[in-house]
DNA sequence: ATTATCTATAGATCTATAGATAATGC
DNA sequence: ATTATCTATAGATCTATAGATAATGC
């Protein structure tokens, strides 16, 4: 029964996707210890060894989460800053983003439960907002070099908000034209039409 | 036991206020229908007989609930358009609607859940968002009348999503000083300052 | 007689824990 | 000997239903 320390690692690690996969896709609530611990092959006795508590691993799946996402930016970073801003603010709100929280902005997904938990999941996606609201400060100070500091990050805020409200309601709304007008009107505002 | 069908009438009611406000503090799954009766003055087991389902009590509280914004909204909506806009946009924006999410728009508290339930939750709240957007494309309207009628929808959706991409950020983030910062910045780009 | 509400419960699920097991790591 | 994982379960909760109760409305 007992895997290798190394082994081990790995499984936790495995845990922790999982539940980024699926904490976005059915939120904190929706889905619980058991059902995770299967998604990794695991069974639900074993989670307590490697984790304090159900929100803890919540804590961490946000995390990894975040970090992907803001990988992802940096990946889709490429070209002049206009290309970089319709390539960021575009794979946002896209259908494909759309068709797959489980993969997407935890933003998106798990900020509605934040004010529901404890303090260290709100803790976690301050820092994700801060990363991404950051790096849209940087690209709105490459398009604009004259504008001062304070406009750039005044406008990376506005985008940023107008991003995630945007891909919320097109999830939302049970009409897709409505759903990819949102998408459309949002990003063509936000400069990446 | 049993009450008059007039007191029967204003009990479900009731039934739906509680919800409404319930269902936004705390999610769909964050709630259950004995507490939910109880918060009614009622026993669970009277719930099926006004209601087929958990679910379908959320979609008439969701609907209730953005009957409720939309009134608000239109409460708002004295003086010049751009007074209008601003009443509209900072009491949306404010400390006050951050602190009361029971109070407050459904979308904020519910998209989240939205895709998660069935369709109805998300035609109900699909109503909702149009309402919104239509009172703010009219608003736009009165502020700019030379603008198309696309160009007046589309100022709208932009300022409706990242209303409500403010509004989740705000109550996500564990930094009083960076939650009125998004409030405030989005406020003034949405020519509420 | 009808029905709004109540008590009680079925059956499923949830988080968390206890103790057993068996392979790793000393 | 340590420990990662397993089985089994405690105790709480959840949705939904069954049947009793008692007051309304005919």
């Amino acid at each position: 029964m007992k895997v290798s320390r190394e082994q081990a690692a790995l499984n936790r690690e495995r845990v922790v996707e999982v539940a980024a996969k699926l904490f976005r896709e059915k939120g904190f609530d929706g889905i619980g210890v058991a059902d995770l611990m299967k998604g990794a092959g695991l069974t639900h006795g074993g989670f307590y060894g490697q984790f304090g508590s159900k929100e803890d691993l919540l804590v961490e799946a946000c995390g990894k989460a975040l970090e992907g996402s803001l990988a992802g930016w940096s990946r889709l970073a490429v070209g002049t800053p206009r290309e970089q801003l319709g390539k960021i603010v575009g794979s946002y709100l896209s259908p494909a983003h759309r068709a797959n929280p489980g993969k997407g902005c935890s933003m998106t997904t798990l900020a509605a439960d934040a004010p529901r938990v404890g303090p260290a999941v709100r803790q976690t996606l301050t820092q994700g907002a801060r990363a991404q609201i950051g790096m849209l400060t940087e690209l709105h100070g490459k398009l604009d070099p004259d504008a001062a500091p304070d406009e750039q990050r005044r406008r990376a805020i506005a985008a940023y908000a107008g991003m995630v409200g945007a891909m919320m309601l097109a999830r939302a709304v049970e009409d897709e034209a409505l759903s990819d007008e949102i998408l459309e009107t949002v990003k063509a505002a936000l400069g990446a039409g």
